[in-house]
DNA sequence: GTGAAAGCGCTAACAA
DNA sequence: TTGTTAGCGCTTTCAC
C-alpha cells in the first residue's frame, strides 16, 4: 500500500524519508509547547493573539498538515465515512443515489465518500477494499458483478456492505432494488393497452439483474397478450446514449419494424429519444416507453416508469446504519415500487404519424 | 462534538459507557493475541484457518468494528480525503463537477468526501469547518457566500481551500471558474446578430458571481450593438426549473416580449424550455440560449453555451494537490472557456413561427 | 504460525 | 494563558 502522498515521481525521495512535519516539529520551531500548538492548529481559544500568529506562521513555513487520523484518534472518534461505489456520477440516477445516501446519512453525523468503478467488476473491487481496508465503516455499492461472494471478506473484515439497484448475489448482505418486474410488466402493458403488438425493448447490459428482471416482466405481459415471439425485438447492451441509438436504428430498419420502444434506462432513453426524432420525419413514430423519471421527460413529453433515486439511496444509509449496531439480524432486501407517469410518448396508437408533419 | 455514532436516543447509554469493542478485546475473547487477531480482520494471510474463524466468530458475536483512525495511525498513512462542497448532486453541473474531482484525485490516492449545502452560506459553513477539522486534506467548494474571509480560518488550519465555478472573494485562494462574462457576451451577440433585439436574460439567483458575469457579458453586448434598454428584460432568481418557468411566464405576457432568451443555467434552461413548449401553440416561438450543455440540448435541439463541469473539478483537484505540497505560491486563478454550440433554438429569427402548426 | 513490545501524532485531563 | 503526562487502538518490527 502506498503513501498516499505526493512525491512527483521523477523527484527522488532523498535521503530523509521526507516524513510531513508533525505538531511537536511546529511547536518546537515557534518555541512553545505542543499542545499550544495544538490548541491554535485546532482552532481553539484560549491562546494569545501574539502566540497563535507565531505557531501559523511557522506551520505555513514547515508546510503543516494535520494528521487526521491522530486526531481523531486522541479524540475518541472514530473515521465517520461510508463508501458509495457507483458506476459514474455524470449519470443522473447515480448522483441521485449518492445525493440520497448522504441525505440519509446526515442527521447520524455520517458522510460519504464516493468512488466511482465505470461499470468495472476489477475497479469495483479495488475501491471497495481499498475503502473498507480502513477509511469507511460501511460500504454501499451499485456492484458491476454478478457474484458477491468476494465481499464476504469485507464483512468478516467488520465492514457491512449494502448493494443498491443491484441484489446481493451469492452473498448475505442488504439489498434495496426497484420493483423491476413489475416495471417491465407495467411498460409492456401499457403499450399492448394501446394496441401495440411488436414491441421492442432496448435493453441495458446483459448481466445486469435490473435489466434481466425488466425483461422478465416484460415478456410476462407479452405472452399473456398472446404475443409469442416478443424476444425478437429484446435487444440487450446498451448503457449508454450512443449504444442505445445505434441499437434503435438497427430496429427501425427492420422489415417489419416495432411501432413501440421500451428503453431499458435514463441513458438509452435518450438514445432512443434522439433516433426516433431523427426518423421522425420519414415514418410514423413509435410509441416509446423510458425506465427512469428523467429531468427532461416533461419537455418532450415521454411516458415512464418512475422512481426515486434519492429514495433509494436513503434507504440504503438506512440499511447500513441499522447494520452498523446489529451485525446479527438477517439480511434485508427492500424492493421500491415504481409508477408509470402518461406522458404522450406512450400513448401514440401503433399507426401515429410523425410528430411534425414534414412528410409527403 | 458529537460521539460520531449511533445510540439511538431513547435508549439510555447504561453504566458502561458503551465504548466499542476493540481488537485486545476481540483477541482476548478469541484466545489469541492481540497480533493475530489483527492479522484476520485485516485480511493479512499466515493465519491457521482455523484460528481465523474463531476471531471472526468473536468479532461478529461482539460487533467489532476496526478504529480506522487507530489503523491509519499506527500504519503510518494518513486520511486521504479531500472535501467537496456543492449545492446538490442532483443537480447535473454539480454532479459533473463532484466526479471531475474524484478523477483528478485517483491518480494521487485520494478520495472525495461529498457534501450538499443547498446553497446555503450556514451549512456550507458547517460543512466546511466539519471537514476541515479533521478528515480532510483540503476542501473543494462551490460557495454559496458572497465573502469568503471566514475561510481564512480554515488555511490557518492547515486546511487548503479551492474555490470552484465561483472564485474565492475577500481571501487569497486558488480558483476555478468560467469565462463568464465572454460567455454571456457570446450568448446575446449570437441572437444579436440573428436579428434580434428585444432580447430576455433568466438568471441565477442575484449574489451569484457567475450571474452578474454573464450579465455583465450580455450587457456589454448589447450596448455594443446599441440596445441601451436591455436591463429592462433582465429577469434573477431562477435558481431552479419551477423558477425559472415563473419568469419565462412572466416575459412572454409583456406588452411587447422577448424574441429571444437566454436561460442562465442548466436548470433554468429547462425551466425556460418547458414554458416555451407550453405557449407555442399559440404564438411565434422565442429564440432560446441556454448555459450547461445539458444531456436533452441535441434531442430539442437547444442552442448552449458549453463547457465541461467534469473538466472544472480535474482542474480543481489539480489546484488542491498542488496546494498540499506547497503552501507558498501565490493562489491562482484558472479560467476555463467556454463554446457556443448551435443548435436551432438560438437561431431562430425574430419573426420565427411555431414549432408545431396547430394555431388558428 | 504466533506473540511481545514499541510507538504512530495527536488531544484530554490536569497542573502550573 | 500555557505546559505536562497519559494514553487513544492499532500496526509494525522482531522474536519465538
Amino acid at each position: 500500500m502506498s503513501e498516499n502522498v505526493l512525491m512527483s515521481p521523477e523527484e527522488d525521495p532523498g535521503p530523509a524519508p521526507l516524513r510531513r512535519p508533525t505538531l511537536s516539529q511546529v511547536a518546537e520551531a515557534s518555541g512553545v509547547s505542543l499542545k499550544t500548538a495544538s490548541r491554535v492548529l485546532a482552532g481553539e481559544p484560549h491562546v494569545r493573539a501574539q502566540t497563535r500568529q507565531r505557531v501559523v506562521l511557522q506551520a505555513q513555513r514547515l508546510g503543516y498538515q494535520r494528521n487526521s487520523a491522530a486526531s481523531l484518534l486522541a479524540a475518541g472518534r472514530s473515521v465517520d465515512h461510508l463508501g458509495v461505489i457507483t458506476g459514474d456520477l455524470t449519470n443522473p440516477f447515480y448522483a441521485g443515489l449518492t445525493q440520497g445516501v448522504e441525505d440519509g446519512l446526515r442527521e447520524h453525523g455520517l458522510h460519504v465518500s464516493v468512488a466511482s468503478s465505470a461499470e468495472s467488476p476489477d475497479s469495483e473491487w479495488t475501491l471497495a477494499r481499498g475503502l473498507a481496508s480502513q477509511r469507511c465503516l460501511a460500504v454501499i455499492v451499485v456492484s458491476a458483478m454478478e457474484d458477491h461472494s468476494r465481499y464476504v471478506q469485507l464483512q468478516q473484515g467488520g465492514t457491512p456492505v449494502v448493494f443498491v439497484d443491484r441484489r446481493a448475489r451469492g452473498l448475505e448482505a442488504d439489498s434495496v432494488i426497484l420493483d423491476n418486474v413489475t416495471g417491465g410488466r407495467a411498460a409492456a402493458r401499457h403499450l399492448l393497452d394501446h394496441g401495440h403488438r411488436r414491441i421492442a425493448y432496448v435493453g441495458d447490459y446483459d448481466w445486469l439483474p435490473t435489466q434481466r428482471d425488466r425483461v422478465i416482466g416484460f415478456g410476462e405481459a407479452m405472452e399473456a397478450h398472446g404475443v409469442t415471439d416478443w424476444r425478437d425485438l429484446v435487444r440487450s447492451g446498451a448503457h449508454d446514449t450512443p449504444g442505445a441509438r445505434a441499437i434503435t436504428a438497427e430496429l427501425l430498419s427492420l422489415e417489419d419494424p416495432p411501432t413501440a420502444l421500451v428503453a431499458g434506462n435514463n441513458l438509452s432513453a435518450l438514445g432512443v429519444s434522439l433516433e426516433l426524432a431523427a426518423h421522425a420525419a420519414s415514418r410514423p413514430t413509435p410509441a416509446l416507453i423510458g425506465f427512469d423519471d428523467v429531468d427532461w421527460a416533461g419537455l418532450v413529453g415521454l411516458t415512464v416508469i418512475a422512481h426515486d433515486p434519492v429514495e433509494m439511496g436513503r434507504h440504503a444509509a438506512r440499511l447500513a446504519v441499522k447494520r452498523l449496531t446489529d451485525r446479527e439480524s438477517p439480511a434485508e432486501t427492500i424492493v421500491l415500487p415504481v409508477t408509470l407517469i402518461a406522458r404522450g410518448s406512450g400513448e401514440r396508437p401503433p399507426s401515429s404519424r410523425p410528430q411534425r408533419e414534414e412528410s409527403p
